[in-house]
DNA sequence: ATTTTTTACGAAAACGATTAAGAAATTAGT
DNA sequence: ACTAATTTCTTAATCGTTTTCGTAAAAAAT
């Protein structure tokens, strides 16, 4: 049914009826509540296409990430779109899949003005950046979270991660580590990198010498990921904890000490970036950072809705980092010998 | 930049750019080339909006299910946003929370024709169902998936549930147990009385007593959940198995193991759904069912796609019964004593 | 050489809403 | 009582495509 056939039934104009729905001042209250209680009955919607077109809006944001089974981003979608609800909007999924090629593809049919506004995580491997700077020259709002990218001058939303990576070294000195090895998901992410220099720093704080062979560059490709980490982990006696900057590498660390029959945490402790739920339930159970997953989620989604809605606001300034939190289990439990 | 803009570039009509862009066979080969090498260029894309409302179709589809932070929904989401992706097709996502009135209100406000068809997970409370077949009378294309509806006369997707459910509680009675728990997620979803079915067929053909006090009917409350399972667990000499309905009340009933000092699996033996990626590692390492989630998305999404494309097509007959596995881990591991 | 068919393009009318501008009806101001 | 201001509604233009229909020009048929 179209505004026009729905006016009819009212004796009313098709231009009336739409004003009444957007409750403009200049529609009686008595005509509002007429087409308010029949569109109510009738269910009647104005075309959102149509509506779309004229407006020049379309009451949808894009979430652009690298991936969706993974703790961290399905929390951080609840987030977002808790938000989207709330202010009635839509909300478009687009995976990368860690590929930048991908990303790039997506951002660019973004600039389509599908989108009133985007939500992005970059992929590990996205170093190209003009894609963003391009949105940014189309004005369209765009918003960083987690996967940060420095140079693109628009608002972003990060843990702490220099501060979390810092601590988490250091719990790991005070268990009585000395020779820490660095699991790095990316050498390229903005993230990755400061959770490195709190890794450096504490070991530095604690004069422990940087050992390069320690500090593990992996990638998306999880059957190197695993070479590379039990390599690090056969030459046991080199290295007796790991900082892990994602989850999904102490998953795999934990899968290459119960195959190498390396004792967690009596040979090895292991503490890592995760917001996985049962942590407290592995096998030993993990010492993990935790995120603010759907508090950042909220935050990434209220602050794009307010350069949506206010466009003279200097959104692109802010730089919010969340708290994220230590949580102490067994996996760095100090074993007295 | 609009058609008429870009048109005018190649001295042009924008009938023939929209027509080139559509590859229609009205235009020339080296026309052709020229219009795609120039918005090739200048990234120029028609208005989505305004194409859509002619076209009316929107080359989107709604994915509406109770939640994200799920390892089932997080990895079907992967698969339909895969075959979405391939299909040049946008994906909105739409989150229920197990409520069946925030259900019910994105079913009715998915009728204003904002997308080209639906795949659906039904709350686990959702018992009226006017508003899928509202839907499907305005010839919305519906695939239900995983957590289906009998009465609606629609395509669907499921797991299956029966033979898993009969598997499962087999698999406890050939490890020893006597007193076997259903842990049951929702009283009304099709898929769990499935489950429930398949459970008391085990029962039955072993000549095992049904004793209904072992039968918890669970909600989306997590602290009423925990008190129903803590009290089954309490009285321990009752129960000496488990199969748990979904993934969640495996983990509520692992927490109340451990506080209640119960060893699994030597006092109490569990089996769960769940596609947890870490099953492996947990503390015991637990037995799942596992549903091809990923697959399942897959399916679903192309089932979709054929009901979308091919309009004469009878796609509400299909009622796919996809397989689950069976992972034999230690939290079902026989003790012999 | 003339007619017919085919090919390649353009003009103009949709699609269904929103909104600027204008008109009727009512209220207020003098 | 007459004009001015306000309220409430309508008409018509507009958003940017797609598509129907028409028409040249080129190719094929006679």
């Amino acid at each position: 049914m179209t505004i026009k056939e729905f006016a009819k039934l009212l004796n009313i104009s098709a231009a009336t009826v739409s004003k009444a729905m957007n409750d403009s001042h200049e529609i009686s209250a008595i005509t509002k509540k007429r087409v308010l209680d029949l569109a109510e009955e009738l269910n009647f919607q104005p075309n959102p296409n149509a509506s779309s077109l004229r407006r020049n809006k379309n009451k949808t944001i894009a979430i652009v990430i690298p991936e969706i089974a993974n703790n961290f981003f399905s929390k951080a979608i609840d987030g977002i779109e808790m938000i989207a609800q709330q202010k009635g909007y839509h909300s478009l999924i687009y995976l990368t899949h860690e590929s930048s090629t991908k990303e790039l593809g997506i951002i660019k049919h973004l600039m389509n003005g599908r989108v009133d506004g985007i939500l992005a995580s970059a992929s590990l491997e996205t170093k190209d950046l003009t894609h963003y700077n391009d949105l940014l020259d189309k004005n369209i709002p765009l918003v960083l979270f987690d996967r940060v990218c420095e140079e693109v001058q628009t608002a972003k939303i990060t843990t702490d991660d220099f501060h979390a990576g810092y601590i988490a070294t250091k719990h790991l000195i005070d268990t009585g580590c000395k020779k820490i090895g660095f699991l790095a998901f990316s050498e390229v992410a903005y993230a990755c990198r400061k959770r490195k220099e709190g890794y450096l720093e504490a070991l530095n704080e604690h004069k422990i010498e940087v050992d390069e062979s320690l500090i593990i560059n992996c990638s998306n490709d999880m059957i190197s990921n695993f070479t590379l980490i039990n390599n690090l982990l056969k030459k046991r006696k080199k290295v007796d904890g790991i900082f892990s900057s994602a989850e999904n590498l102490a998953i795999l660390s934990y899968q290459i000490c119960s195959e190498l029959a390396i004792n967690i945490p009596k040979d090895l402790k292991i503490v890592t970036f995760s917001n996985m739920p049962m942590a407290s339930y592995l096998n030993p159970s993990l010492t993990t950072i935790t995120q603010p997953a759907f508090e950042m989620g909220k935050e990434a989604a209220s602050l794009l809705f307010l350069a949506i809605e206010k466009p003279r606001n200097n959104y692109k300034d802010v730089f919010t980092e969340m708290k994220s939190n230590l949580f102490i289990r067994n996996s760095t439990k100090r074993i007295f010998k």
